[in-house]
DNA sequence: GGGCAATTGTGGACAGTGTTCACTTTTCGG
DNA sequence: CCGAAAAGTGAACACTGTCCACAATTGCCC
């Protein structure tokens, strides 16, 4: 199977892996301008190929908006492990669900500023939230919303969090990380520096832990 | 002044109020899709002028959305300050300062589900944050910002929060109810009723209130 | 008042977008 | 091996934002 990834014009009638590279152009394009840049023609033109080719693959512009968010929205959970990586389970249950949930908040906050672009993509249009999609996981197999959820369970078997504050505390969680990331990316704090945003973020972590129970 | 509003072909070579009528053809528009629904050439058509002619007072499209999302913002902030003038201050500066907090917060919640389009449309793009535009604020003569920051003062003067937390509180808070309202509204939790995502906001803002502190 | 310039609108055009239809080329399975 | 399904092409349409030259209107200044 070539991959055909780019200009050098094929002389074969087939593309060979077309949905892909429409997919992979979408992705820069989502990198470089969020979702409003990614553009159906443009692919095309990427691929070297007609623009009506793409409807062979996808329904329509939304369709293929839809798989680049589902591949950000999987460097999402990916930039979430890697932070989550570099701690492991000691001997202290409550310092690692700690650990964890700041984890999972910094991750994706970092995410953001890392990737504007790819993560305003990844939270531009409604996705299911529990859904085994493999297309919106990392390595781990689990998307954002279940890395966040691993980390409240850590919270309450470690006994930091009792069962009813449990209930719904993902949605709490999410929202505080989101807004600011949001916020400072496309919101009134887009010029305040990124130290400064993950700074802010460092207490917004810890003031959920503390807010939750 | 004729009110020229809408298709009602007009005799008079000018139109007499046409930005305005840009604007709320724009505001309509956006209230109906948000951001991605303000069409220039549709705003002309609706004020029964040839698209070009929106020149004369817009520099683009980019121009006309900008004053479309001050609208959206003045919105909001009336909204919020709705919600604030339902209590008043009693002998209990700490019960008045909390109540505060608290209206800011769901009030900002309240007009996202209330006015979906409107809300992101107002936080669409970024504006800067302090500005005493009149057109960015309500009656008062504040924006959003500007009203959270007058509840946190509360807080502040009535003794619930020291001088330290007080620093940068406003985009923690802000960060937690702006992030449920998107989660909702252009996020994973479209689909939750709206009675639920309020509810959650309360929990939302009991948790900051707990966890500025 | 009368004329002239700035303002505000018009008409026509261009490039770029998503999308559809009819058609051609290639692949592959019975 | 051949015929149907898959995958790409070409031309067209409607829509968008934007620019140009030009026409109507207003209002200001002498």
């Amino acid at each position: 199977m070539k991959k055909n990834t780019s200009l050098e014009k094929r002389k074969t009638f087939r593309h060979g892996d077309l949905r892909n590279a429409l997919v992979t152009a979408g992705l820069e394009m989502a990198r470089a301008g969020g979702p409003n840049a990614v553009i159906l023609r443009e692919a095309t033109r990427q691929a070297g190929v007609a623009p009506n080719a793409a409807y062979r693959h996808f329904a329509g512009q939304a369709e293929l908006l839809d798989a680049v968010r589902a591949a950000c929205l999987s460097r999402v959970a990916a930039a979430i492990e890697d932070e989550m990586k570099k701690n492991k389970a000691g001997r202290n249950p409550q310092a690692f669900a700690r650990k964890s949930l700041h984890a999972v908040g910094m991750g994706y906050l970092g995410f953001a500023m890392r990737e504007p672009g790819m993560f305003r993509t990844a939270f531009s249009v409604p996705p299911p939230v529990h859904s085994p999609d493999p297309a919106h996981t990392a390595s781990m197999g689990l998307n954002p919303f279940q890395l966040l959820s691993l980390a409240l369970d850590r919270m309450q078997e470690s006994g930091l969090l009792n069962r009813k504050d449990r209930k719904g505390a993902e949605y709490l969680a999410w929202s505080t990380v989101h807004g600011l990331a949001l916020l400072a990316l496309e919101g009134p704090l887009h010029k305040m520096p990124r130290e400064m945003v993950l700074a802010l973020g460092e207490r917004l972590v810890v003031m959920v832990e503390r807010g939750l129970s």
